[in-house]
RNA sequence: CGGGGCGUAGCGCAGACCGGUAGCGCACCGCGUUCGGGACGCGGGGGUCGGAGGUUCAAAUCCUCUCGCCCCGACCA
């Protein structure tokens, strides 16, 4: 491809409305333009790179047994009214009305539409098993779109849905396709990390999430670099500490901290520890109901864990106005202490606790000394907190590391939740009717652009792995004589025979300015061609990850391009 | 939705407090000189100042209301 003929609207300045570092250069390589928040088009450049992602994953699939198939992106309400998805989905679901004023929304996923087809065509065991993919837009009406492709109210994704048998035939198709997650992010050149993670609002049995390492990373994983124990914070399970022989207990006290709301205010003013204060967080779990969940000072509060304990699927903190009606203490002062009406779980690390601190229920008062069950009882315990660095892994007891990572993929064993509330069954051998298992299958393919620009970058631009660099190599006429024209053509001409994907940077520019477009762009070698290179017959190839440069007689430069090209693409598969 | 910030030429910004009819850099067009890391000279084009209403002789500037965008928190590929 020629530059001077193609629509690569590279940026001189950095864009005031990018702060993230793949939103920023994919802006300035002009790979992607928006159009509205969290909407995007996606430019000539831009589409070569989500092509190249979406043909790996592509393989993969078919690799790994799945069909391609393609489902509609409007779908009516009727489906999502059986799964209670329609209400559950709230917002984030993208709804219109047809003229006759139907509802219907456009898809954010395609449990509802997949299973509906497979009930439709599929009753025996003799078609099974199956597994369904496509590649297409999805939409979802995020709460705050943001970061460019990170995570935008439109976006491509890979979905994918398998149904099965039995647990043992969905246990094996979920794996392959945990293998073949591994094997597509590998290939794409990015250092990843599937890790244990929580099913959110797919619902479903198990899940893994695939991290792409990045500090950049809207998620934090907690690893055990001993064993392959990997888990999303939300996930992790917390060890229940060892139970600890009772000391001698002193006597509650009560003690004045004026406006020691936080425990921050509170270690500072009593000069202790943050690990021998014991916060009582109030949620709001139904009509003028709270539930008071005890947290050591120095954790945090999982509310997913919680959730999931009380079974509920929306859980917020209770309103100060509710939290004074309830317990006639302000926010800040709230204890367990005297808590009546109030069920109170307790995280498992305060039972390891003695004389530690608590709210007085009154302003201004905290009671110190207190222990439990001696001044207060606890309804239920549990693992209600998140996971940090230096918890016990679960997997070796060894300490935990944290790091921080952007979710590109998501596999979840959904069993039968969706074929049971929409009836796809199957016969077996025998003539009886079962729910297929299910296991559904997302990769977000501009995510990936996106977290694989998050790391593989410098200061100058995008330093593309070579699987899905938008070109392979750049050509750089940087003198503007005849002699450097006809090199250039001359050796375009000669990679493009050899199927190399090269752009040539025919414009008639300085060679400063090819020089930063071309690291911008990041395409993985650079051919610079100028006269005094031609006079000593040997050109210049640079590697624009390492900076290496290469100088080779000009008949010798198609070769060692197609060689290492090649071997770029293999290394990493 | 809560908190913070921003909308002035294609991009990045100044002008606003203190009203007087819009400016700078880059980009763009023409000619010439240049040409291995974002050249230079001369000439040129381009803006209903996000929108609506109000105050005023006069509004980018003051007031009210709106719309859009970005960043920080609760959702997710």
């Amino acid at each position: 491809m020629r530059l001077s003929q193609s629509f690569i609207p590279t940026m001189r300045q950095d864009p005031g409305e990018a702060e993230v570092v793949s939103h920023r250069l994919m802006l300035r390589a002009g790979m992607i333009r928006k159009v509205a928040a969290g909407i995007y088009s996606y430019l000539p450049l831009g589409l070569r790179v989500i092509r190249k992602i979406e043909s790996i994953v592509r393989d993969e699939m078919n690799r790994a047994g799945a069909q391609e198939l393609l489902l509609p992106i409007l779908s009516p309400a009727e489906l999502w009214q059986e799964t209670d998805r329609w209400d559950f989905y709230g917002k984030e679901l993208v709804r219109l009305q047809d003229r006759h004023e139907r509802d219907f929304c456009l898809g954010p996923t395609h449990e509802e539409v997949v299973t509906d087809l497979f009930r439709r065509e599929v009753q025996s065991y003799r078609q099974l098993p199956l597994t369904l993919y496509q590649i297409q837009t999805k939409f979802r009406d995020e709460i705050r779109p943001r970061f460019g492709l990170m995570r935008g109210r439109e976006f491509i994704m890979k979905d994918a849905y398998s149904f099965d048998q039995n647990e043992t035939d969905a246990q094996r198709n979920y794996q392959r396709m945990y293998d073949a997650y591994c094997r597509i992010f590998s290939r794409t050149g990015l250092n990843f990390r599937p890790v244990e993670a929580d099913t959110g609002l797919i619902g479903g049995i198990s899940s893994h999430e695939f991290m792409v390492l990045a500090n950049t990373g809207e998620e934090l994983i907690v690893f055990d670099p001993d064993s392959q124990y990997a888990a999303n914070v939300e996930r992790a399970e917390v060890v229940a500490p060892p139970v600890k022989e009772p000391g001698a207990l002193s006597p509650l006290e009560k003690v004045s901290t004026p406006n020691a709301k936080s425990v921050e205010d509170l270690c500072a003013l009593l000069k202790i520890e943050a690990s021998l204060v014991v916060k009582t967080l109030l949620y709001h779990t139904g009509d003028n109901e709270i539930t008071a969940v005890l947290i050591r000072g120095d954790h945090h509060a999982n509310e997913i864990k919680i959730q999931r304990f009380l079974g509920l699927h929306d859980l917020s903190l209770a309103s100060p106005e509710l939290v004074e009606k309830v317990t006639a203490a302000p926010v800040g002062f709230v204890g367990p202490v005297g808590l009546s009406n109030v069920r109170i779980l307790a995280d498992n690390a305060v039972s390891a606790l003695a004389n530690f601190i608590v709210g007085g229920n009154e302003t201004d008062v905290h009671l110190i000394n207190v222990n439990q069950p001696r001044d207060f009882a606890i309804d239920d315990w549990g693992d209600f907190r998140q996971a940090q660095a230096g918890d016990p892994s679960p997997k070796s007891g060894a300490p935990l590391q944290t790091a921080r990572g952007i979710e590109v993929g998501h596999v979840f064993m959904l069993g039968t939740k969706y074929s049971e509330k929409m009836g796809a069954t199957y016969l077996d051998s025998e003539g009886q009717k079962h729910h297929a298992i299910m296991g559904c299958y997302g990769i977000g393919i501009g995510r990936t652009a996106a977290a694989a620009i998050e790391q593989n970058h410098d200061e100058k631009g995008i330093c593309w792995p070579m699987p899905i660099a938008p070109f392979q190599v750049q050509i750089l006429p940087v003198t503007s004589s005849e002699a450097v024209r006809l090199a250039s053509e001359q050796l375009y001409e000669e990679l493009n025979q050899q199927q190399i994907e090269v752009l040539l940077d025919d414009r008639n520019e300085r060679g400063g300015v090819k020089f930063n477009d071309a690291d911008i762009i990041g395409t993985p070698f650079h051919i610079i061609i100028g006269d005094k290179g031609l006079a000593n017959q040997a050109l210049e190839i640079k590697d624009r990850k390492t900076g290496e440069k290469v100088l080779l007689p000009p008949n010798q430069v198609a070769d060692w391009i197609r060689k290492a090209v090649t071997q770029q693409l293999h290394m990493e598969s």
